[in-house]
DNA sequence: TCCTCATTGTGATAATTATCACAAACGTAT
DNA sequence: ATACGTTTGTGATAATTATCACAATGAGGA
């Protein structure tokens, strides 16, 4: 698939004439990293923006003594980058390519630039990040006020929205995160992330299946929960 | 002080010409709410962009059994309801007087109006979005991994930020919160805010004084709890 | 296959924090 | 000044969850 065609997937490019969106296209430089890798460093400059083709990353923040809160995960068409781009702040956060991933980049003049000579583009990126706030909100809501069972519950909630595929009302995460991730996403321990997960089964809410889990009833599922 | 004149302090649009800006101004409109009020409510459609002429709001989302989260305190200058505006959704969140305040407001149509026509409206907008996002992330963060007196320190640290005034080193929050307040900020309860204050001016890092709470080091107490 | 390393499951215990109950202090209006 | 409603302080107790320790299971390579 050529790089234009990438970006027709991407929703902030996806208003743009054939034209305009080669023309961003010319200016992406394409990159791999293998899964593991750092992409993104905390506290480095931020001079690039990023759009996934294909993988996934891990958004992170690493506390001193080492302790790791994932803060998203994201696939393809999926972007990230454009946060220090916009307010000429350090980065916040660490990205982590959680499989082998390819990224499209651009540079910070270009980004800008794109943003000026197509307000589209930053119309529709406002968008995007007002969706994201909002992700945001009720991440904090719910780490402020739930237990640890509902918080493990909408983190799950989060995966399959993000990473599920549906099926007459079931959803079905395939390749479920590591409890560890799990457990940095809701805020609490890996062992309570193993035992809530049992507990849910044991409540016919939810299956495991190897590596992937299904939630049986989606919509009653995030009635409880949400 | 005139319409535009308030328009130059909000961040948005201070890069405007006087010109434009009277523009904008002409379209706005003025309310008031006494304290207590809620000017915004969860779940209604969203259709008016508001700017915090004097006074303060506060932020919420409120649970099904009624225990409220604030996500922020809003004070002059500062603006919100741009969120729905943007992306269609309905109000993700409750705001509230918390003094009586004064607001000018402009509709969804002219707000959109002025993104396209100013693309400098748009970028700013961008920025201040991407600056909220990074404050959540950090909420998120601290929601995450910290225990509750760190909580609690890290959300004197925003009110200092955000209504504190600084004396060689030291700064004065003029009327702090309700410790309730506090507590729904930082995801705990009213007594242990109270508790964890006393600590704290137990270690000589704090000293309430009335309704104002003196932080003595506010660096040093900074890089104890962030 | 067998071995090894990574991930998950689970019991016991300790630490943290919420909750309840009530007293003290404070503010405001009469 | 008094009285009332609101906010804060504090002890006792219960509930939740983290932590530690180790066993069980699973996945990938030699």
């Amino acid at each position: 698939m050529s790089t234009a065609q990438h970006l027709r997937n991407v929703p902030i490019f996806s208003d743009l004439k054939d034209n305009d969106l080669n023309i961003i296209a010319d200016k992406m430089v394409s990159r791999s990293y293998d899964k593991g890798k750092m992409i993104l460093l905390e506290e480095s400059q931020g001079e690039t923006f990023f759009i996934i083709k294909s993988g996934a990353v891990k958004v992170t923040r690493q506390s001193d003594d080492g302790r790791e809160v994932i803060l998203a995960i994201l696939g393809e068409s999926d972007f990230f980058g454009e946060m220090s781009l916009l307010d000429g702040e350090g980065r916040s956060a660490n990205i982590i390519s959680n499989e082998d991933s390819e990224v499209l980049t651009l540079s910070r003049s270009d980004f800008l630039d794109c943003l000026e000579t197509y307000p589209k583009i930053a119309i529709a990126l406002l968008e995007e990040l007002a969706i994201r706030l909002r992700k945001s909100d009720q991440h904090i809501e719910s780490l402020s006020l739930s237990d640890s069972e509902h918080r493990i519950a909408i983190t799950l909630i989060r995966f399959a929205q993000e990473l599920g595929t549906i099926k007459k009302g079931e959803v079905t995460i395939k390749n479920l995160p590591f409890q560890q991730d799990i457990a940095n996403m809701a805020g609490t321990s890996r062992e309570t992330v193993s035992r809530t997960i049992k507990l849910l089964e044991e409540k016919n809410l939810v299956k495991k299946n190897k590596k992937d889990l299904i939630i049986f009833n989606f919509d009653e599922f995030r009635q409880l929960f949400s």
